[in-house]
DNA sequence: GCCAACGTTGGC
DNA sequence: GCCAACGTTGGC
């Protein structure tokens, strides 16, 4: 069993959407060490936190269940998608992803708010400069968010 | 394989 | 909208 965290735009999808569907596709993820993340390392009943990201409040927002093997990201074949890539080929995606189903939903755990916890201090999503969309999570740090979303704040 | 230029991410 | 940080591209 792994932890991951998963950053999504709430305009796109939030975990009220995620809720709504139950469950959704990972799409969009264009970043190799991302895909390897979700490829290589993600098991069936693998958990993450779902994440905020580029919008008014920043922050973690829920749960989630990754629930498929990887397949390959369709938006890579539409010329007409955002996340269109002219050089995927069919018969060679470049671009992997698996299904996320929807757990729970939490308070909204700002990212000030994590970055302010000194057990937090390690953990990869506040590194400097990090950009990555899919990141692994460790099991302290797993269990020290959970505690926080259990807090009314 | 180096590295400059460019593009993207994402908080603020 | 700004901009720091990082990833990717492509010439050499």
């Amino acid at each position: 069993m792994n932890y991951w965290l998963m950053k999504s735009e709430p305009d796109e999808v939030s975990i009220d959407d995620l809720a709504a569907k139950t469950v959704v596709p990972w799409f969009g993820v264009r970043n190799y060490q991302a895909r390897n993340f979700m490829r290589d390392a993600m098991k069936v009943g693998d958990l993450a936190f779902f994440y905020h990201s580029s919008c008014v409040q920043p922050g973690i927002a829920g749960i989630g269940e990754i629930c498929s093997e990887v397949y390959p990201d369709e938006t890579q074949f539409s010329a007409v998608n955002p996340y269109f890539d002219p050089k995927s080929l069919r018969d060679n995606p470049r671009w992997l992803l698996r299904d996320l189903r929807f757990i729970s939903k939490s308070r909204l755990i700002p990212l000030a708010e994590l970055r302010a916890c000194p057990e937090l201090a390690g953990m990869r999503l506040l590194a400097r400069g990090n950009r990555l969309s899919v990141m692994p999570v460790t099991a302290g740090e797993w269990v020290f968010i959970n505690l926080l979303m259990t807090e009314n704040t």
